[in-house]
DNA sequence: TCTTCAAGTAAACAGCGATAACATAACCCC
DNA sequence: GGGGTTATGTTATCGCTGTTTACTTGAAGA
């Protein structure tokens, strides 16, 4: 018995698919990513305990993952693949901004964006952004996505060009629009009491100020230091 | 021998000290928690060998703690202070601001002082505003200190007596100015490339445009939605 | 059909947080 | 000073973790 378990007709009685296509598991390595990326907390599941809700021992995850940080790797992959589909579906490049308002909208829909993101997924969010978060972001970019980051100056690009605001964005420009988005974003996460209030008023209080800041000239430097 | 290692004689012969004053450590409670401080990974860290390196068993431990999580509160606690005395010498309460120059100073000030903790304390900032932030920042608090939460709509007020701002600081221009501060700490403590700038011109670039934003009137919101 | 390989298994390792049973230094009371 | 109590250490142990090793087996190709 401790010998014969794993015989084919043991497996293929137990099954209850007629047709169980592989004694080897179809493609294990996705579905550990898959279970990882719906765990409640992503940064803090044990390898064994995934495995196991997979009906599999640790060590065979091994045969597809270095480590369990190659895993969390790849999780936060899939992580900043999702970002960056929910920017392109707020930036909506199809339809270009028809006028100043226009472009005005499109800056709260990527704030928007931003929060919802945080609110959906907050075990993604915080593996994207939280304590190891550039060792992630690192391994993310070299796999190929930078291009979560291009959509924020995009939209300021597009409120310059329609005279919203003074100048044509300079890269503090976007660090402080992203400054404070994603400041925005890491408080609600953190359930900061402040930053509770329902989700488009956040992104709306939030863009609102940022377009403000750029829509009039500078201060002069030397009153700030 | 294995009986008896922990008589009088071997430990004073053991130990350099003449007189060491306790066979039971000081303050073991205290040391754990300053050796948790100066830890490169708080979060991370592991309490047999952070009790190792005191020269003491892990169990120890437990006659001070009820458990690890118990200690990272302790430890957060004197986070938010330092944290908090920081804002304090920031803000400079003894010598208000003469006129609305010193007002903005006194901002860029205090944002410089969050981004400055940000960078000396990396690990400790990871654990306040990192991933567990929510339960830390609790139980920091229960234990009274919300105090670092108030220098900042103090400044906002301090620039709106000066006539800097244009309406009375709202909770949301309170979120709002956190929000670009706490961000831009945020991504530099996540060694995003953009945020990587010599920090006074960091805290000029952020401080100066929240200010920027509040000194106009506000967008039309339907303009937003 | 025989060989080879990919992908699973079981078993073991060290290290972790936590608990229980025990030992002793320090202290208080007489 | 002597004796009991308590605070604060120790050792040993538990179950769990990530990871490695050696083994097994289904599937696929010559």
């Amino acid at each position: 018995m401790k010998r014969d378990v794993f015989t084919v007709e043991t497996l293929c009685a137990s099954g209850a698919n007629t047709h169980p296509r592989n004694f080897h598991h179809g493609n294990l390595r996705q579905e550990l990513v898959n279970a990882a990326l719906s765990a409640p907390d992503i940064e803090g599941l044990s390898l064994r305990q995934l495995a196991a809700s997979l009906g599999v021992t640790a060590a065979a995850a091994y045969r597809h993952f270095d480590s369990r940080e190659d895993l969390l790797f790849e999780v936060a992959r899939c992580g900043f693949d999702r970002l960056r589909q929910r920017f392109a579906a707020a930036f909506d490049i199809a339809t270009p901004p028809s006028d100043a308002d226009q472009a005005r909208k499109r800056l709260v829909r990527l704030a928007q964006a931003y929060l919802q993101f945080a609110d959906d997924e907050p075990a993604l969010w915080q593996l994207m952004f939280g304590a190891q978060a550039e060792v992630y972001r690192k391994t993310a970019n070299v796999h190929g996505d930078t291009s979560s980051y291009e959509y924020l100056p995009a939209a300021l690009l597009g409120l310059y060009l329609r005279g919203v605001i003074a100048a044509e964005p300079h890269g503090h420009d976007a660090l402080f629009a992203w400054s404070a988005i994603h400041g925005a974003a890491s408080l609600r996460s953190g359930r900061v009491p402040a930053a509770l209030m329902p989700m488009a008023q956040l992104a709306q209080a939030v863009a609102g100020r940022v377009i403000r800041a750029l829509q009039h000239p500078a201060l002069n430097p030397e009153t700030l230091t």
